[in-house]
DNA sequence: TTGCAGCTGTAACATTGTTGCATTTAAAAC
DNA sequence: GTTTTAAATGCAACAATGTTACAGCTGCAA
């Protein structure tokens, strides 16, 4: 299916009105082959308005449809779900990883999932985020 | 070695001057049970200045001496380190674990340091956030 | 084509953290 | 115990990031 096509099912199976925001957005982040930084999600669409892209974003996160990675408290970088997130289940057997050098921010699949256990705690989310070098800065 | 005492070393051996501030801070974080959240931190060492703290902090974590927990955007938490982390390294083999329900955030130590390989990455740091619920709120 | 829920833009505000600069202080040297 | 000075502190100002309230606009269903 073509992007533009895909965006709109995505969008209409999560009950979302299609919006141009949240089109350029998902677009944004779909062509965009690593995590985006907010920053350049911003100046890539500067014709939208701050607020509302800060309520696109969250509505997309809540739907499911879009997830963030942070690193300490460092830029906030936001990339497309798989298929298998939702509304409630944000099932991510993938990890952040970001590059000390070049600051580029990526999902990376793991083969199975990380699992933990802690005695006495219930653990049901974890998030894992590794930093180091990437393949060009090696 | 009674606590004062061995703050007053810590500083020593990282040749930080003992200042009110710092030994306020470090007694606190080590009298906290859990990683302790910013707010309560500040809340407590009401009489100093906002800024001294945080650059207090800030020179406390880059000697090695505390660490800092982020979970997404919220909160920043604080706990002392381990005897193994110095001004260059600071070695984790633990992960962060925060109560869904009431914000409690701890430092959970693992049998065996958690080790990641993805292909031509080169990864030398890891961070390992998981959330649930602790005992007293399961 | 019309009605309206819900999306958008503007303004105002809150929080978190940093920097510059003048003053104070820890602790080394005398 | 005094003096000295580099480092630490407190204040003011600022920047970044994000939220809320509210009025106006728009997607889309009827």
């Amino acid at each position: 299916m073509e992007v533009h096509s895909k965006i709109k099912s995505l969008l209409k199976t999560r009950n979302l009105k299609i919006t141009s925001t949240r089109t350029d957005v998902l677009m944004q982040l779909m062509n965009y082959k690593n995590a985006m930084p907010f920053s350049l999600l911003q100046k890539q669409l500067k014709d939208t308005d701050r607020i509302t892209l800060y309520r696109t974003i969250k509505t997309l996160i809540e739907k499911g449809l879009i997830h963030k990675a942070i690193f300490n408290q460092e830029e906030t970088y936001y990339a497309v779900c798989g298929n298998t997130c939702t509304h409630n289940t944000h099932t991510h057997n993938h990890i952040h990883f970001k590059c000390k050098k070049c600051d580029k921010v990526s999902c990376e699949y793991l083969d199975k999932e990380v699992e933990f256990s802690i005695k006495g705690l219930k653990i049901d989310e974890v998030s894992i985020n590794v930093s180091g070098f990437c393949p060009k800065c090696s």
